[in-house]
RNA sequence: UGAGCUAUGGUGUAAUGGUAGCACAACAGACUCUGAAUCUGUUUGUCUUGGUUCGAAUCCAGGUAGCUCAACCA
């Protein structure tokens, strides 16, 4: 095999495992716990295990870790085969589950028994966090830690018969209760628990832990490189010791990347969970939240997500990226892909005074500037207009150059118009825009050579389609919410505008918009169709994502 | 206050003893029938102190800072 050139830490290890003939081929596993939904920190373990599998010609197992059956569920199990599937990842036939390993992994522990490195211990709660020590101080053999193996061993069969209850004794491992490293001090290795299991029902009553678990799952599947997140860097000793007093050969190897931050997101499931159930978010897949199904209904692109995953690159030193990175990444290729589509989120009324009424005339338009071989639609244009409220100041900052008084601008495609009278109400409120047109710049040039500044967006009133556009923003107002001021929680950095709600008017061509497609507006950003509205056959657009608007940017709040 | 890990512009990541580069962000300008995109340019970096070396982001030692670890969770 002709070994590529590595591109960060673990492909370094990877290439050197080659060339020195300690591997001859990559194995790698994605490992999700089926408790919570998969989210975009989700997605650059998997890309970074399909990926790097796919570059060393090797395979990639998905496997769920399901060791505890008191957190786990089925609805979990699907939506994140539904989500690794979405992401572009193919595990073929390699779909595994901790538990279909049980058999194999109580005999393992059968063996650890007779082997003199594990015991049943009658210590219960407290006492034997007490007997672990602390940080600086060795912890204390339990009393049960020498008892005989036959003992341990009987103990060990009938706690899996269902004699003991929960709490009442558990198998540990024996290695040294004043060991440095808090995990390698007699660590449990099975647990009683009386609960149904989502795969195996009630066959069993005791579970393996995660150290035990894992380990001999990778084994069995003959993985290589496991892969894994830098909090179990300090039990990788224990991943090593479990194999070791085994004696299993062709062990695999266990490494550690520093997980993905996000600013102004929160990435732990068991806060993701709690906006879940408190109603903070419509649900797990709310556009909002980072889950991977949230990512989807926002709008966001499997291989936009692919992309951030590369670019952010992998190491070992903990990291907050930039949320704009990935704005960029879904901006880039909706650029180049979106049909382009105009909308007025929040319309006022233009009546061009010298246009006849009934009289429309057919526009045409390119679906997308940036690729003409999208083609061109027809757009009818006439009298009655709808424009954005934003697109007209009466008094204008200076270098605003979109519609004021006296002021002219084109609308896209169609014609230059000047505004020459705005009505108002006895409040003041504006109600309609007065302009007329030059007929010589149709098509949205002047036969003169007189140049426009600006160029706005229209929707003609008859022809307007009504639908709710949702707009949008951060659910969190601080960039690390996870870490807040000792005086406030979390919580309190809930973006109260994190959706925003508008009636709008769209083009024609919008009653007859897929799901499968993506918008830009003009001006305003990148939309699709909501998922779940749309199944109950309402108009209803999400944005993904907005265009960049350095204008607004410019302009004090 | 024990152990382990980490430290490169604002952010993320390269450079594997030999010119500190790339991307995002920011800023400025050009262009523009999207104040988008595109193009050009600019600002900003090797945590610190020593040592080894002709030469150190890289190797060594001390310091500092951050993260992780005392579930019968994963």
């Amino acid at each position: 095999m002709n070994i590529p050139e590595p591109s960060n830490f673990i492909q370094e290890i990877i290439v050197n495992d080659l060339k020195t003939g300690k591997r001859s081929s990559v194995h790698t596993r994605f490992p999700p716990e089926p408790n919570g939904y998969l989210h975009i920190g989700h997605a650059k373990s998997i890309c970074l295990n399909f990926a790097t599998a796919k570059k060393f010609d090797g395979l990639t197992n998905l496997r769920f870790d399901d060791t505890n059956p008191t957190k786990e569920e089925i609805e979990y199990v699907d939506s994140i085969r539904e989500d690794v599937s979405w992401l572009g990842f193919d595990w073929g036939d390699r779909e595994y589950y901790a538990s279909d390993y049980y058999e194999q992994i109580y005999d393992f522990a059968e063996q650890l028994i007779l082997k003199g490195h594990a015991y049943v211990c009658e210590l219960k709660g407290e006492a034997v966090s007490a007997h672990r020590g602390t940080h600086t101080e060795p912890g204390k053999n339990s009393p049960w830690r020498d008892r005989p193996v036959a003992e341990s061993l009987d103990l060990f069969r009938r706690m899996r018969a269902g004699e003991f209850e929960e709490g009442s004794c558990f198998l540990r491992a024996k290695i040294d209760m004043a060991h440095p490293n808090m995990n390698m001090r007699d660590p449990a290795v099975y647990r009683i628990k009386k609960a149904s299991h989502h795969r195996t029902g009630d066959k069993w009553c005791i579970y393996p832990m995660y150290d035990f678990a894992h380990p001999l799952s990778d084994w069995i599947e003959q993985i290589t490189h496991s892969i894994c997140t830098l909090e179990f860097e300090a039990h990788r000793p224990l991943y090593d010791w479990f194999l070791e007093a085994l004696e299993l050969k062709n062990r695999p190897q266990q490494i550690e990347f520093a997980r993905l931050n996000l600013t102004y997101t929160m990435m732990s499931k068991r806060r993701l969970l709690e906006l879940v159930q408190n109603n903070v978010v419509m649900g797990w897949s709310d556009p909002r939240m980072p889950t991977l199904s949230g990512l989807r209904r926002r709008g966001y692109s499997p291989s936009s997500i692919r992309e951030f995953c590369d670019r952010i690159g992998v190491a070992k030193a903990d990291s907050m990226v930039d949320i704009n990175l990935l704005y960029f990444c879904i901006r880039e290729e909706l650029n180049a892909t979106a049909q382009r589509a105009m909308a007025v989120l929040d319309p006022i009324k233009v009546v061009i005074d010298n246009w006849e009424e009934g009289r429309f005339e057919e526009i045409e338009v390119e679906n997308n500037p940036g690729d003409l071989s999208q083609g061109t639609r027809q757009i009818l244009f006439g009298r009655e207009l709808y424009i954005e409220r934003d697109d007209f100041m009466e008094e204008p900052p200076k270098k605003y150059f979109r519609l004021r008084p006296d002021g002219e601008v084109r609308l896209k495609g169609a014609y230059f118009v000047k505004c020459v009278r705005v009505d108002k109400d006895a409040e003041g409120n504006i109600l309609e825009i007065h302009c007329t047109y030059d007929p010589a710049s149709r098509g949205g040039e002047s036969p003169d050579g007189r140049k426009v500044k600006g160029t706005i967006q229209w929707v003609s009133v008859p022809h307007a389609v009504n639908a709710e556009v949702r707009l949008f923003n951060h659910l969190f107002t601080v960039e690390d919410p996870a870490n807040t001021p000792e005086d406030k929680v979390w919580l309190d950095f809930l973006n109260p505008n994190s959706m925003l709600t508008c009636q709008a008017k769209l083009e024609p061509m919008m009653a007859q918009a897929t799901m499968s497609d993506r918008y830009q507006f003009m001006r305003l950003g990148y939309f699709c169709l909501d998922s779940e509205k749309s199944k109950e056959g309402g108009l209803v657009f999400n944005r993904t994502v907005e265009l960049k608007d350095s204008w607004a940017k410019a302009q004090p709040k």
